[in-house]
DNA sequence: GCCAACGTTGGC
DNA sequence: GCCAACGTTGGC
């Protein structure tokens, strides 16, 4: 049974668009614990709602599958990097990435408030008032609500 | 651009 | 270990 993640990401930097064009991206930069702590519980087959925050509209774009579970991040030993971490070392990385697909775009994106309509959201780290993390996981109810919403299926099998 | 909310840092 | 200061996130 795959779970259901959200991942956010400003479109200006890597949008949904990016992910179908590249085909297959690490999901490196994350540099929050209970972030990490998500990826690390991702499985290869999982579905992860994309979320493009800062963005005219922000909401969720469409559905990646996690195609290669935690491995460290590489930016983390890069100093040259924003997200270089001198306290890392490649014997206990600190942090960690996985690989994302796209699976499924939605035709449009599901506004953010469109999503704060859901009965389901409510709670979600999403629609919270100054909750800023950006990777945490959903409902199965919740993951069909926006699919529903968005009106979209997920091909069966 | 503003600003509320949060996580992290560092002085003590 | 506390907590103020700071930097960042992210909606609007």
């Amino acid at each position: 049974m795959p779970a259901h993640w959200l991942l956010k990401s400003e479109p200006d930097v890597f949008g949904y668009p990016d992910l179908v064009r590249v085909g297959t991206e690490p999901w490196n930069g994350v540099r929050n614990y209970l972030a990490r702590n998500h990826l690390r519980a991702m499985k290869v087959g999982d579905r992860a709602l994309f979320y493009h925050s800062n963005a005219h509209p922000t909401g969720i774009a469409g559905v990646a599958k996690i195609v290669r579970a935690a491995y460290a991040d590489d930016l983390q030993f890069d100093p040259e990097s924003a997200y270089h971490d001198p306290k890392s070392s490649p014997a206990d990385p600190r942090w960690s990435m996985v690989d994302v697909s796209p699976l499924l775009a939605f035709p449009e994106v599901l506004t953010l408030a469109q999503v704060r309509e859901l009965p389901a959201w409510e709670g979600s780290p999403l629609t919270q008032k100054g909750t800023r993390l950006s990777v945490f996981p959903v409902t199965p109810l919740q993951f069909r609500a926006a699919l529903k919403a968005a009106g979209v299926e997920l091909p069966k099998k």
